[in-house]
DNA sequence: CCCAATGCTAAGCGATTGCTTAGTTAAAAA
DNA sequence: TTTTTAACTAAGCAATCGCTTAGCATTGGG
C-alpha cells in the first residue's frame, strides 16, 4: 500500500560509514550526516533509529567493505603467508599515495569510544574475532605449506599478527613509509 | 598588586589531563572540565585560552606523567633490552587488575583527531618523536650489553617496537591478558 | 588608607547538538 | 477511484556546545 523509499539503505549506510571513518564518531553530526547521506534526517532516524546504532551499523558496513576490498587475498580458503606479506606491504605502499591515512575506522573507534559505551565494545569485539579467525586459518594453511615450521604455535602468532595490524593502523597516522616497512619488516621475519 | 590565583596550573592540567585520557577530546564538554579541574570556566580560559589548546598541554602534561610513572625503568641512561621486556610484560599484567583499559592518550587522540587538526598532528608526532629517541638508545644499549647482536638495526627495530607499543595499547582494550601476552612474547623474541 | 590590577562568580551569548513532529506527497490495495 | 499506509519536507523542540562578559572580591604598591 504505502509509498516506497526513494533511497537504497545500503547505499546510505555506505556513505555514513565514510563520513564516520574520516571525522569520528563525536565529532559527526547528524547535518553532515544527512548531508553526505543525500537524505533527510526524518528518514535516517526512520531507517536506523538513532545516531549510535547508525554507527554501530556503520561499524557492521565496514566489516563487509574491507572483507570485499581490503581482505579479499587473505579471505581466500587457501590464502597463506605469502598473501599475508602481500597484505602487510601493500598497507605500506598504500600510505605513500594517498594524503592523510584515515587509518582503519575499528581502531579508530577503540581509540576514541574505547570501553565507554558496551554496544560499540561488543562490535568493536566481533570485528576482531573476525580478524583474528581468519589470521588463525592463514597460518594454518602456512603450516600446511610448509611456508612456516609445524611447530608453530598458531594462536600465539595470531594474537601477534593481530596486535601488528592494530600497531599498522596506528602507526601509518604517524610514520613515514620507510619506518612502516621496517616495522611490517621484521614483524614478518620472525615468523621464518 | 593584583590578586593571586588561587589554584595551580599545574593541577588542574593534570586533572584535564584525565579527564581527556577517560573520554578523549570531543567527548569532554567545558562543562565537565570545570568540575573535574575544580576551577571556573573563566579561569580554564583565562589559564588556557581555549579547549583545543588545554587539550595540547595535556597531551604535553601527558608526555611528563608517563615519563615519570610508565617510562622511569626506561629512561634510565643505561636502561637495556631486559627493561624493556620489563616494561612490556608489566603492561600486561597491568591490562588484568584495572577494569578498562584508557590506552595510551596519543594514540587514542591519533585514533579521534588523526591528520584532522594541524596542530594536534603537531603534538602527536613529538610524543612519538621521544618514544622513538628512547627506544634507539635502549636498542644502542642492548648492543652494548651483549643483549642483541651487534649488527642489529636499530632504525629497524625502533620503528617495530615503537609500532608494537601502539599496538599493545589498542590491543590492551581489545585482547585478554594470555593474548596480549602472547603478542609481546613474540615482539620480543625476534631480536634475541 | 586608597588605588590599580588581576582573580573570581554567575549569568548568558549565539550556535549547534540529537531528535521529533505537524503537514503534505506518493503509491499500492480495495 | 477511493482509501490506507508510509515516506517525504521543513520547521522546531529542549538541551548542550564553546566561549564571553558584567560585577564583585582580593591583593600588593603608593
Amino acid at each position: 500500500m504505502p509509498r516506497n523509499k526513494n533511497y537504497d539503505d545500503e547505499i546510505v549506510l555506505e556513505r555514513a560509514m565514510n563520513v564516520f571513518w574520516k571525522h569520528g564518531y563525536e565529532a559527526t553530526s547528524v547535518r553532515v550526516l544527512e548531508k553526505e547521506m543525500g537524505i533527510n534526517q526524518f528518514s535516517i532516524y526512520a531507517s536506523f533509529q538513532n545516531k549510535k546504532n547508525l554507527f554501530i551499523q556503520a561499524i557492521r558496513n565496514y566489516r563487509e567493505y574491507v572483507k570485499e576490498h581490503r581482505f579479499q587475498q587473505l579471505l581466500k580458503k587457501d590464502a597463506g603467508l605469502s598473501d599475508l606479506e602481500d597484505f602487510l606491504f601493500a598497507k605500506v605502499n598504500a600510505g605513500s599515495t594517498g594524503t592523510t591515512n584515515k587509518g582503519c575506522l575499528v581502531v579508530n573507534t577503540a581509540g576514541e569510544v574505547g570501553g565507554q559505551d558496551p554496544d560499540i565494545t561488543k562490535e568493536i569485539n566481533r570485528h576482531y574475532d573476525f580478524i583474528r579467525d581468519m589470521l588463525k586459518n592463514i597460518l594454518e594453511n602456512a603450516v600446511k605449506k610448509n611456508e612456516i615450521p609445524a611447530d608453530t604455535n598458531i594462536e600465539q602468532q595470531a594474537s601477534f599478527f593481530l596486535g601488528v595490524m592494530q600497531g599498522v593502523s596506528v602507526a601509518s597516522k604517524t610514520m613515514d613509509n620507510s619506518q612502516l616497512r621496517d616495522f611490517v619488516t621484521v614483524a614478518l621475519r620472525q615468523i621464518r
